[in-house]
DNA sequence: GGGTGTGAAAAACTTCACAGCG
DNA sequence: CGCTGTGAAGTTTTTCACACCC
């Protein structure tokens, strides 16, 4: 079974469990059963279990996991093992505070550039990185940075993301709270937050 | 099959559905066969009707689906049909970005508090609301807000959600990088940014 | 005894194909 | 005729139960 086609689930969990491994290290444990790892995450010890036979045998029967062995286990399987730079479009409020939070580079991300369309914003500097027209984004060394944050309003999503693709982006993680259309092999991530907020009454119990 | 379980899923499309009638109605359309709705929504049409048929005879056959018909329908299924009020909680970067943000009204919602555990941003004022210290939590009148953002650090992650319970908050989005745990009548959605990003390498093609 | 890895069963979800309505 | 609504088939994902290893 393990070259079987796996779950997208199971690939979003197995970075819930890199999440909770790096926990779990913080505290100073070097060891864990699938049913600690599972309890961490909120799942069952056979689902984790299970999630981690698609790609190998990550632990010890009898014994469990090896933090160490589990995180670089992870790491590679998710291709996180070497760092990756991101660059994000759109240095709004949302942007800006993308820009200042500093989660991601626990995964070996980084945010390397920053642009932006109004010529307010372009050319000041925040965290660090300056932020460029968005006519610049033609220039992005293509093959050098694959992954893009969008952080723009929906009327210009698409446009941009065209322009993305035609530079050599493969992965788009989108706050733009439209559908977006990009060749089979672009990956995108949408996450529109006011929809998420939306789906939450249906399942209000009363009220 | 009406009444059987409902796929979370489906509900999940049915949000993005609304926000694609939405989007139509600003183009002066009034009406749409499943095609339309599941090209506008990157789906196929069969989808389409088999999410509506869960919650019953939404179209007509023959002709289709009437956009304002549908419209009172979707939000009559997500509970959306009356206006619902949220509070938010840390009012860092991200916070700020919730606070400004103009995308939640036209599904009903509205942030009507911030709070934040910052003596040097209580008592300021974002975008009209006036933050205040988190002890006011617990204040909340139960049964007038049962949303809330989280939008704080994971450390004291836990600690805001086992109030916000105790407040009789029954849904919560939360931006903050860990598991929550809650009572089961509670719905916990959580968003990770980091982590959505971080999934992204395990599907890059090449690279 | 304690704990992993995994085939097989069960459940959930998606796709299909077509009856039947306007 | 065009398009919806839906039972049934097909597929994917989760759950279970237990063989097997430390």
């Amino acid at each position: 079974m393990r070259y079987a086609r796996i779950p997208d689930q199971a690939v979003q969990r197995l970075a819930m469990y890199l999440r909770a491994v790096l926990v779990l290290q913080d505290r100073g444990i070097w060891h864990v059963s699938s049913k600690d790892l599972a309890g961490q995450v909120g799942v069952n010890d056979w689902q984790v279990r299970k999630d981690f036979s698609y790609f190998g045998e990550l632990g010890t029967p009898g014994v469990g996991y090896d933090l160490r062995k589990l995180q670089r286990d992870i790491r590679r399987i998710l291709r996180l093992d070497k760092k990756r730079s991101a660059i994000l479009v759109g240095v709004g409020n949302l942007g800006k505070a993308i820009l200042a939070y500093g989660g991601f580079a626990r995964y070996g991300l980084r945010i390397m550039a920053a642009f932006d369309n109004d010529p307010q914003k372009v050319g000041k500097v925040v965290n660090g990185i300056r932020i460029q027209d968005v006519s610049m984004l033609k220039r992005i060394a293509s093959g050098k940075v694959s992954l893009a944050i969008l952080a723009i309003p929906a009327a210009s999503a698409q446009e941009v993301v065209d322009c993305l693709v035609d530079a050599g982006i493969k992965g788009i993680l989108s706050f733009a709270p439209c559908p977006l259309k990009v060749p089979k092999k672009v990956r995108v991530v949408g996450i529109d937050i006011a929809m998420h907020l939306a789906t939450m009454p249906y399942y209000l119990s009363s009220d």
